[in-house]
RNA sequence: CCAGACGGUUGGACGGCCGCUGGCGGCGAAAGCUGCUGGAGGAAAGUCCGGGCUCCACGGAAAUGCGGUGCCGGCUAACGGCCGGCGGGGGCGACCCCAGGGAAAGUGCCACAGAAAGCAAACCGCCCAGGCUUGCCUGGGUAAGGGUGAAAGGGUGCGGUAAGAGCGCACCGCCUUUCUGGUAACAGAAAGGGCAGGGUAAACCCCACCGGGAGCAAGACCGAAUAGGGGCGGCCGGCGCCGUGGGCAACCAUGGGCGCAAAGCGAUUUCCGGCUUGCCGCCCGGGUUGGUUGCUAGAGGCGGGUGGCAACAUCCGUCCCAGAUGAAUGGCCGUCCAGCGCUAAAAGGCGCGGACAGAACCCGGCUUACAGACCGUCUGGAUUA
């Protein structure tokens, strides 16, 4: 398989605030997406609160969201929406490709 | 070999697939693509000290205040750190622990218990004298014994005495002076003194030494937007007073102030109240979102020589070793090496499964967390030769 790189990041709070007031809510194990389909190019955030736990388990939660979502898009091209992937506290330690699948179910739900 | 003390190192290994980010190069107008290469820690942590750096304040010095430190010597850019000593305490020992200046400057406090807690003190007891109701009362002596307490005004012994007591003596301790050794803390000795001067400074305090404040969200720069501001030019503009500038003056200039008038501002009218009084163009300036910088070569790492018990210093060689900013340094898989559990006579098999923890301007420390593995030195014991 031909590698995919990450679509761009959303990097200000102003967009995550925004995410979060509009966006649709998805809960599924291991994550929360928000998603905001009209969008014009596709654009990802990640969230991983203190409640999580110490900088470490914070950190390595993100980086599996982040590897998820990315192989998730890969078989997703063409997509124009923007999503924030809210870490839970089973995220750095589920078993990766259930987190992996419940990803791709979540968005296809969220974008048919 | 067992038990222990101290110091240090390490903190899974290899491979595959796919990614992220910095640097250098190539292609490209750019976006980007691509080659090579770098990419978490011993604590990156807590933010408890000390520095560099930046801005603010500030003429110098001293004093006072406030805060900190506190045996001595050394090391260091500096430190509350480190090294080496000293003193006290603990351990058979290797070693470990100590908030370790001053209590014969002053003030305060010492609960409860106890007779008494600070110019000592007589509750019980002991001794003497007197009295009588003959085992008690009164007076006196006594700090050796009992009791209280964290602590009761040196300790042990002998003498002494009515009983006692440094009352006398010996030794130990203490104080003063002197001498010797040591840079010093301090140690040792001699002479003198019968022994005062309880504890508490993590109570105030005294002494010595040190100390401006805030922090990379420091600071510098670029700069969409918005409000207010300034300059120049053009156009339009009532009155009075004042101010300002020019002029000897009459006067001239002035959108600077105040008052009056006028005009405008609400969907409309009246009344009351309020607000605005220039417009246009260009420029300056302002500095928000954002961006750039500060930003990684340093009291630097490694190896070696020299000096030093050591901390460390110095010299030579060599290396360049993270720079992110909703924040990269990874995700997944396989094999192996440790570890744990079950099973098994053994070999082995099956399952679980990697400690604490993630740079945020940079250094030096301290403190705290940490599965395990390894190395060195030393101590006590056991055994063998």
């Amino acid at each position: 398989m031909a590698g995919q790189t990450l679509p761009k990041r959303l990097q200000k709070r102003a967009d995550f605030l925004r995410l979060a007031a509009q966006g649709r809510k998805l809960v599924r194990p291991g994550f929360l997406l928000q998603a905001v389909t009209a969008a014009p190019e596709l654009r990802l955030g990640f969230t991983a609160t203190k409640k999580l736990g110490n900088a470490v388990t914070r950190n390595r939660a993100k980086r599996r969201l982040r590897e998820a979502a990315r192989l998730v898009l890969a078989e997703r091209p063409g997509l124009a929406a923007e999503f924030v992937l809210v870490a839970r506290r089973e995220t750095g330690t589920m078993d990766f490709a259930k987190l992996r699948r419940h990803l791709a179910a979540a968005l296809h739900e969220a974008v048919p």
